[in-house]
DNA sequence: GAGCTTACGTCAGCCTTGTTGACATTCCAA
DNA sequence: TTGGAATGTCAACAAGGCTGACGTAAGCTC
């Protein structure tokens, strides 16, 4: 460790650039993620899906309406990996799909009640997780949290998450 | 910028723990892994490899002579899945595999320079990324972001990922 | 020294979720 | 009318999780 020690004028300082400070900030992005999902999963396990079906629960509730091909890129899988997870959501009833009226090659996906009460459970259990670690944090950790990660977004995909935040404010 | 208000005395502003700001955040986690993956993985590719080469090479790169049994509850998976991995890595002459001489029943574990090659390669393109993130968002950002991971992980996890800080200071 | 436990490896089989490639259908738009 | 876009679906495959079972060597305990 050492090198780059005090905070210089107008550069404060890069102790937070030292390899070893960003092997940390590796790790606690990998732990962090796990802890992330942990509940989810067990949530998902008793209805046996997986994280792909929360996924799809969640951004169709986000944005009702969306088409197949909107959710294919946010999601960044193909078509036919969406598919499955789509399929058995809708064979259960939780996601329903209907044809589009301006243009009727497109199908516009909605969540059903059910569709409703499982994300509801799902997204509860990982906003409580989220919520405990924002306050055993502080505000101003939170605002840097949520700094740090949209910098480490692709380019497009920030673009994306920005715009969504806009609509939402 | 923008939202959570004003700092009032003792109790600062709680608007970020609002439903909408909490999905927001759960939504900048996934794109923010995805983001955080994805030279790696694309680097990956070309070795015909997967995530779960470049954690084994990760951690044994930090903790070499690591134990088989260590590496499974730092990875949380079976060790099966970790054998599968690991085998192959031995095989191709990235890591070494050296019986112990204290307790011969175990397996320690180290990166051949071969190993340590690839592990670096991995591990620069990662480095980067996160380094212009944390440019881009500045030193109280990251001591923020750094405080929510580590308040989101598991608290066993948690306790490991502080021991591991202390050690390396 | 006998017997239990631990650490590790491995075989077999299963699941989820990702991938390609090919092909059919529907329907908008030029 | 024809090309291309959006969608769905089939088949096949791979990575990387999982469980269960079994074997071996080594350490520990009584």
């Amino acid at each position: 460790m050492a090198d780059d020690g005090a905070g210089r004028p107008g550069g404060e300082s890069l102790l937070f650039l030292t390899d070893e400070q960003l092997k940390k900030g590796i790790e606690a992005m990998f732990f962090a993620y796990r802890g992330f999902t942990a509940d989810p999963d067990r949530i998902l396990a008793h209805y046996a899906y997986g994280r792909a079906h929360h996924r799809a629960l969640h951004f169709i509730n986000r944005a009702p309406g969306t088409t197949v091909n909107n959710l294919l890129a946010i999601l960044g899988v193909t078509k036919q990996s969406l598919n499955r997870v789509l399929r058995t959501l809708i064979a259960d009833g939780l996601v329903e799909s209907r044809v589009g009226t301006r243009d009727k090659r497109e199908r516009h996906l909605h969540l059903t009640d059910k569709g409703h009460a499982l994300e509801s459970e799902l997204s509860d259990a990982q906003r409580d997780r989220l919520r405990a670690a924002y306050r055993a944090a502080g505000p101003e950790a939170v605002a840097g949290f949520r700094r740090v990660l949209e910098a480490m977004m692709e380019p497009e995909i920030r673009r994306h998450f920005r715009t969504l935040r806009e609509e939402r404010a």
